[in-house]
DNA sequence: ACGGACCTCCCCCGCACGGGGGAGCCGGTC
DNA sequence: GACCGGCTCCCCCGTGCGGGGGAGGTCCGT
């Protein structure tokens, strides 16, 4: 019988070469996609996948947080793959914690990708050396507060609400007449979501919105 | 008879993205791949591709380099479709001095993918393309030329650096500063960067930059 | 019963922001 | 030469924004 895998990746076109590769192999089979880790559970359920090749930066929940969510509440949960680019290099460690059990460069070769598959489908684990030598060089640089202080923020419901609606470029008046409520309480939440996003103006709570997955461009 | 690409990218599994999701068009035919822009000047001359799908980062010559050297070398050249996920605002004037038709990004929808190879092929140029139909969306509503306006946007270089620096949350005197030039200056040109993006305010034109891939998250 | 989040609304206040004008200078184009 | 686009700087002016306070209300866990 076929390996089969889930692809989660919010980049449809990502999505369309990993299929490509793997389903040109007659022992692999994509049996499913998703866009985002907050959908993948369900999936995991309903498809029970062999694989789930998981991107780490996706919109709602990220790769790791999804990882994590698989393996605590799946019995007998599949192999999990990182897809991942140097860019994010930062997150290996944190998706290796996370019980991932291995790592693919989206740049690798179709061959390797196949590979990559086939070695965690057997309960191999492996990691692209590469990946880590790097992770040494480009460690600490550090130059993203704004997501630290995003992911450390634990914004409530309402104030998130908020956020959401400053990136959709609403003004605080027009947030309140959506959301039903005064504008002085607006104004309150907006300076609550400044705070715990040690942003100066809701330009840059935006910017920390777009630049920590909050929200998704495209 | 259909349009025919050649796919220029040095990751295999984009070229297989892009080939799966243009061969999935009747009207689209992918005619050959190059993995580096060194290799596009002969293939160009051979295959005669309507378009070329362009990345911009590539081991030995890079993107724009390879599209300079089309135009200049290969009579009657395909059209340049630039193709790429690192947004620097650089690479995009760069590429469009150096003669591309249009630009698109990979995390594009496929739909748009392919809408942005039939444009080009059909002689169209287009900037944002992504940008155009999400800014439509959001202000469908019809009050506001958002879509014409950036239809139109050509931010000249100041104007760009500005955005750009908008982008990363700087107040205007912090502009003015890191530019050495007056406050009424970068009043001057934030207030044609939000005219050209049909934007409110700064925290607008700050989502429209994100949203049309003019910064890159993360 | 109590504290503590959370959501809601209110006050005052300073200021950066953005709109509306105009103007001089430079480099390229016709 | 005249023209135009881009960059620079200047004026006035209204207001949305954000800081710093405070104060009710509900719900929840202890």
């Amino acid at each position: 019988m076929p390996v089969t895998v889930l692809l989660v990746d919010d980049e449809p076109l990502v999505r369309a070469g990993l299929r490509a590769v793997l389903e040109a192999q007659p022992d692999i089979e994509v049996v499913g996609e998703a866009a985002d880790g907050a959908a993948v559970i369900p999936l995991v359920r309903r498809l029970r996948p062999d694989v789930v090749a998981m991107d780490v930066r996706m919109p709602l929940m990220d790769g790791i947080e999804a990882t994590r969510a698989v393996l605590r509440t799946v019995p007998e949960p599949p192999k999990i793959l990182v897809v991942t680019t140097f860019e994010d290099d930062e997150y290996v460690y944190d998706a290796l914690r996370a019980g991932a059990d291995g790592f693919l460069l989206k740049r690798a070769r179709p061959a390797e990708i196949v590979h990559a598959v086939r070695l965690v489908a057997e309960g191999e684990s492996l990691l692209f050396p590469a990946s880590v030598r790097r992770l040494a060089a480009r460690y600490g640089d550090g130059d993203r507060p704004a997501r630290a202080a995003l992911e450390r923020a634990r914004l409530t419901e309402r104030e998130a609400e908020v956020l959401r609606l400053m990136t959709r470029g609403l003004s605080n008046a027009e947030i309140a007449a959506r959301l039903v409520v005064g504008a002085e309480t607006v104004k309150s939440h907006v300076s609550a979501v400044l705070a715990k996003l040690g942003a100066r103006d809701r330009t840059q709570a935006v910017i920390a919105a777009y630049e920590s997955g909050f929200v998704e461009p495209g």
